[in-house]
DNA sequence: GATGAATGAGAATTCATTCAT
DNA sequence: GATGAATGAATTCTCATTCAT
């Protein structure tokens, strides 16, 4: 790789860069073409070079994203063992992609635009990721019994609730410090047992 | 109480219910004015006889109904006492307020479209609400150490992302039979301990 | 009808009539909705308060006045009775519908613009209604035996071709007073028999 | 001429046949200089090493073929002698045109685009043509007397109109097998007198 | 209060053309 | 000669808003 780059990097990349934090900053509809071009230093009709529409650019910065988010959570429930583990693995692993780039995840997991319909069923995808590996713990009971789905709604909200108030600035920018305590939260609610409930 | 009534409900109420629907089916932006006015059966024009604009109609749905969520939850959390209690309360406070009105609950919570900047600091915040209770618990000592703001983040999570799931089909329309749930989990979320937390 | 008109015409006849014209002058594709705005005086937008778009104003120009020719040509064609008085009443019609407004004309039979392959198979059609009639004719024996299409072709490029030059200035502005001329071309070209034709 | 040929037409060449072919297919403004380019296999940018402008290109395809056209006519008119072989000549020398490459017969008599108001008066014309020999046959007595402009559009229209009618898949492809029946029927036509016209 | 035509400012997109490589 | 990214103007269409009726 040469110490020194002419160009900053290749007009695709930009225009996804700049395209995501305007995403994220203002939101999809609300920004134009000619806000990213101007934020890429191009004129308007340069970015149909690069994506056959807005809508592709969307979707693109989205699915190809998405997709990769869920292999990689993948992966990390695969590689530990044990419920605790695989639950540490994954939120962990939230935690990293959060820090590596959290303009990203935000444009992910809470700008998405409606892009999640368009995902044929199927796909890979973080939120059916969490929901296999804790159907999965709870088939071998290594949780109390308890619909997966709100299991999993759990799991997310813990993360994901975090996540938004760092946007906000309520909390600090990075998510990484506090994965322990989100593990252990984590796990406590899964375990929490409501009054009522079946032992 | 007249004893004929033409109309089913006055226009202004009319325009709320079939603009929030709107919104949140399709988004703030995505919206037009005239979207609305058909929904309704009225002509374009007409809106502005009740919302001087888009922006004042969209403002006015999240400003008076946050500020109305807010002063819910922090009576709710007033007239109970003990963190677990106050807690409870407020989460069964959620649960009513999203169950009594789904849609509204996701445009407060999800759709937001900018309106969170728009409010006068110091104005009554659901968020805020659920952080003061917190805070002040822990300052009683009724909840082991912990940032205010995560803890929010901990409880909040935990009851949003169940209406999100809601709202995709993932779990019942209804939170309320989660309940007693939610709550166990809030409670045992604030209560874990990482491992090298202090004590 | 009152004398006096405050409005030259309401604004969807007008939008049709400049359109018409900056159609067969420039061409469909050449002449952009501005241009037609301008030509009204109206702004731009407003145009679509009277089409759907500028396709749905071409093809509703189109579709409406070629079937309404085709019906007066079907009409003439029935009335009349024998091969040589049906043809001379669906040239008096095609030389009346050009005189009385012979932009309308060029635009139907020259412009077109690729509208005559959305119609649906079985509109009526001034082209089938020539053909139809002719056809019938052969059938009776009361032209010398040929291919009806070619017969078609014939009759209609005898009557539109002169239109053609008309449009160009090569020949007076109105064909009413050639009309006996070319009905008698048509019926001599239609009874000509090639050297080696069937007898 | 070269041993070996790598490629089958040289690159200009292949840009004025698909240029035609689209230009006929979907009208000259329709066709955008990237399909012209797509369709030859090559950059959009190499289009202008060959033509300086798509109205070049349009232009030069237009004028070259039409002068040409009209050249060929005037020869077949010059060599035969009396006014039926003279259009017979004329006639077979319009079916051999477009028997032989029937795209570009339609884009110089059909598509044309506005080319024709760029000749410069006095160039050599088919129309003008077809016009100067029935005018001189009108001077020699060989036709009953009549306007040249309107025996030439009978003429025309009996050519063209059957072209038409190929182009519509209404009549078959190619004109050479109805050549006789149409020089019998632009003969007759020319000398059809109406009822009252001077004898 | 209501109507709906009209406005005018953008929005996304296309496209002929240029130019550095 | 060829490439293809980039330009910048133009195009179709949308939409919040106004206003005469």
């Amino acid at each position: 790789m040469p110490i020194t780059m002419a160009r900053p990097a290749d007009t695709r990349t930009r225009i996804e860069t700049a395209a995501l934090r305007l995403f994220v900053e203002k939101g999809v509809d609300a920004t134009s073409v000619r806000d990213i071009a101007q934020a890429v230093g191009i004129a308007d009709g340069a970015l149909y070079r690069h994506f056959e529409s807005k809508d592709d650019l969307v979707w693109t910065l989205f699915e190809t994203n998405y997709v990769d988010l869920a292999r990689r959570l993948d992966e990390l429930g695969r590689i530990a063992s044990g419920a605790r583990d695989r639950l540490a693995a994954m939120i962990t692993g939230f935690c990293r992609y959060h820090d590596d780039n959290p303009i990203l995840f935000r444009f992910l997991l809470f700008v998405q635009h409606g892009q999640l319909a368009k995902l044929r069923p199927g796909t890979a995808n973080p939120v059916d990721v969490v929901h296999d590996v804790l159907a999965a713990a709870l088939a071998r009971g290594e949780l109390p019994r308890q619909d997966p789905a709100l299991a999993t709604a759990l799991v997310l909200g813990i993360v994901l609730q975090p996540a938004t108030f760092a946007a906000y600035g309520r909390l600090p920018a990075t998510l990484g410090p506090q994965r322990e305590r989100l593990i252990a939260a984590a796990w406590a609610a899964l375990n929490a047992t409501s009054p009522g409930a079946p032992r």
